[in-house]
DNA sequence: ATTTGCTAACCTGTATGCAGCTATGAAGAG
DNA sequence: CTCTTCATAGCTGCATACAGGTTAGCAAAT
């Protein structure tokens, strides 16, 4: 399992050292929904865990909640903040605007790399097929929104395309499991869209089908909840 | 001076605690310029000012640097950030678009209580006239974010238009010495302006604006930094 | 049987001691 | 006089002890 070790860097301005290390670890449990919304953190329990004192397991928490991944509460513990349906709007709205806004902003020279790294991404994506392997195909659309992000080249944009793509993410995963083979052929053709974008060097093409497959996760998981 | 009292909580998902006062504190400091980049923030002597151990301080340290504030070196200290002109940039052009996209999530119900608080603004804008009182100017500009932010309706984009509007301060006043004055009939028109829109509910309006202003700011530094 | 009050266990918030790191300046060699 | 070296003071990073707060469960009274 490739817990501890997701990558290096994908913020741009990076803090080093080991707390940054249990930050994204525990992030990336939360988006995954292996911590689901309202589980009781402590912090004695994950200083045990990471073999460390109290002293950075909080500050990995501070960090989380200052996401508004988490909320702490004294006396009681920290806990993993619930989907609220109306923040859900808003940071997937937002984030439309934000992909639409990604190629006013391309980094040209980053293209060549974005593409070897999905044409990567395509062949684990085959190989994921009627595996239905969650954390794999989360691991692929982390990867994948690493390498678009390396596509903007403005920091700021940068940041906060990130920073919402975790907190969307955890939403989105909440309901994946019903759309799983959907959600696995839309990525599919997310990817080979950009390939053809990227050999077309047409980054602001890139952000549009992002845009849109964001849209088209959004429909699912309304249309889900309409259900429910 | 109403130091510790700047205003109740202008995040809308805000922790609460002496922490988080502690951190307003120094990011106005440092936003105003009284900590000036480069300058170097020592946990003991800030604990001692505000009459706790270092513990807090440093929750309050950690959070700046995480907001690219400062940055802390070990066995050195915690160091206010230079203003790097690639960084400044970006952030004024991501300013802009967000701007831009204030009109899509309008928050109607909020028009009327930032109308009068806008006028109220006014009053205090010329009040200021003649005085070259920095802080008191800064102040206005704070407040006058603060009743914009609410008119958004998009919990994403207001965090963000916060966050990146807290970065652009510090970075605006750095020059605004020279351009006081300019500045300073600059803000007067703009409030006239954004009354009118306001008067008229269009929210729209008061980002196109507010993007303007930040455009002509932008352009003042700009120039200012060709000239030197 | 239900409700109320209390206590004890557990959790976070804070303070503080210690270890590791960095920079500065004095002292000595060239 | 200049350059190198090393000791030392001061800082942050981490661990830990203690204080304050919250909750769950039991017991007692109605």
């Amino acid at each position: 399992m490739s817990e501890s070790a997701t990558s290096e860097n994908s913020r741009t301005r990076a803090p080093r050292g080991q707390v940054t290390d249990i930050y994204r670890t525990l992030r990336d449990r939360i988006c995954l929904l292996r911590y689901p919304p309202g589980m009781l953190l402590g912090e004695h329990e994950l200083a045990e865990e990471f073999t460390v004192s109290r002293t950075p397991v909080r500050q990995a928490l501070q960090r989380l909640e200052y996401d508004g991944l988490t909320e702490t509460r004294n006396g009681v513990g920290t806990m993993v903040t619930g989907v609220d349906p109306n923040a859900f709007r808003d940071i997937y709205a937002f984030r439309l605007r934000l992909s639409e806004m990604m190629g006013e902003f391309p980094a040209e020279d980053e293209a060549p790399h974005a593409l070897s790294t999905i044409l990567l991404l395509q062949d684990r994506l085959v190989a994921l097929r009627g595996q239905r392997d969650m954390e794999a195909f989360w691991q692929l659309n982390h990867e994948l929104h690493h390498a678009t992000n390396r596509l903007i080249a403005n920091l700021a944009l940068r940041e906060t395309h990130e920073r919402y793509y975790f907190q969307a993410s955890r939403i989105w995963y909440s309901v994946i499991e019903a759309f799983f083979e959907e959600q696995l052929a839309d990525l599919a053709s997310e990817l080979n869209e950009i390939v053809g974008a990227l050999r077309a060097g047409d980054i602001r093409a890139v952000g549009y089908i992002q845009r849109n497959h964001i849209a088209f996760g959004l429909h699912r998981v309304a249309s889900a909840h309409a259900a429910v």
